[in-house]
RNA sequence: GCCCAGGUAGCUCAGUUGGUAGAGCAGGGGACUGAAAAUCCCCGUGUCGGCGGUUCAAUUCCGUCCCUGGGCA
């Protein structure tokens, strides 16, 4: 058994609203054996909320529970897409939404558990009104700062939203090309559109449940011996028949996740 | 036994034409609204393998010993 500490916070507190569990925690903090074992005992669905399982064929390097383990324990949002796509925040939320909507109306808990933050965050406090991502202004955004430096990028938004530009760092790639395009998407500032949209939260009653390991080098060797077992496991396999499979490279979020990366450069 | 290449931060290594050393990764802290296991910011004193010698000064040059890898016997 895991030697996480198990530290509960918002407990039920509007009994009017279904109930919904989250189970969060770092890799290898034991969530799967928590969920499992309340799946054993109380009338729950699990749904996942990893950012990495929602890719098909991409099973040992993300840790995916094995086929036995899913058949009897169903899991909701993995194996979604291919590992050319890419998922999203936003997407997450309206899936996890509908498959929560779903469970409650058979009379039954929704228990989400998994390590993706932001998405927890996305179902907790909601997501603003913002447009969702284009892949080819990103591609636009890309070339441009390739071209300029992701400094100069950070210049040109400091013209048209001064305040998301202050509190971006110059070099925060992935932050700068998303206030850009939504700038270029709708003609107005990312810090406006933040600041006026109201954020929905989710008509369920929370539970939330955080899993902390007790000493932090146990857990990294937890870890360790996990990253063992994948390569034992065939994760260089896995990875050379995804390339084969797929027109992937290593900026593609699928290949972007841990293990994966650091296994594809190994293999360069 | 001999020859060669190495022994520098937790790991992989760079470097100092002699003035007590710095990158990447790991680790720690922080930011975060459609890529989040991502993206980004801050944090680097370690008998520079041991012992001698030369020198004002050695991790750097010399000697010797130990250890590791490769080659030859």
């Amino acid at each position: 058994m895991p030697s996480a500490c198990v530290v509960a916070f918002a407990a039920m507190n509007s009994p009017r609203l279904p109930p919904a569990i989250l189970i969060m925690g770092p890799t290898a903090s034991g969530k799967t054996a928590v969920a499992m074992a309340l799946a054993d005992r109380f009338p729950v669905e699990l749904i996942s909320v990893d950012s990495a399982q929602v890719f098909r064929e991409m099973d040992v390097g993300t840790a995916k529970p094995d086929r036995a383990t899913l058949a009897r324990y169903p899991h909701r949002l993995i194996d979604l897409i291919s590992p050319e796509e890419s998922y999203s925040t936003a997407r997450f939320r309206s899936d996890a939404l509908a498959a929560m909507a779903e469970i409650s109306a058979a009379g039954k808990v929704p228990l989400l558990v998994g390590g993706t933050m932001l998405y927890f965050r996305s179902l907790l406090h909601g997501l603003a009104d913002l447009p969702q991502a284009d892949t080819a202004l990103r591609a636009e955004i890309d070339a441009e700062a390739a071209a300029l430096g992701w400094p100069a990028m950070h210049a040109k938004l400091a013209h048209f939203d001064p305040s998301t530009a202050a509190r971006l760092h110059p070099t925060d790639s992935q932050r700068l090309q998303r206030a850009l395009e939504i700038y270029r998407l709708t003609g107005r500032p990312m810090s406006e559109l933040l600041a006026e949209s109201e954020q929905l939260k989710p008509a369920y009653d929370f539970l939330s449940i955080g899993l902390l390991p007790g000493e932090r080098a146990v857990l990294h060797e937890r870890i360790a011996r996990r990253f063992d077992e994948m390569l034992l496991a065939g994760l260089d396999e896995e990875i050379q028949g995804l390339r084969a499979r797929y027109t992937l490279s290593l900026n593609l979020p699928s290949m972007r996740c841990v293990g994966y990366r650091q296994t594809w450069e190994a293999l360069e």
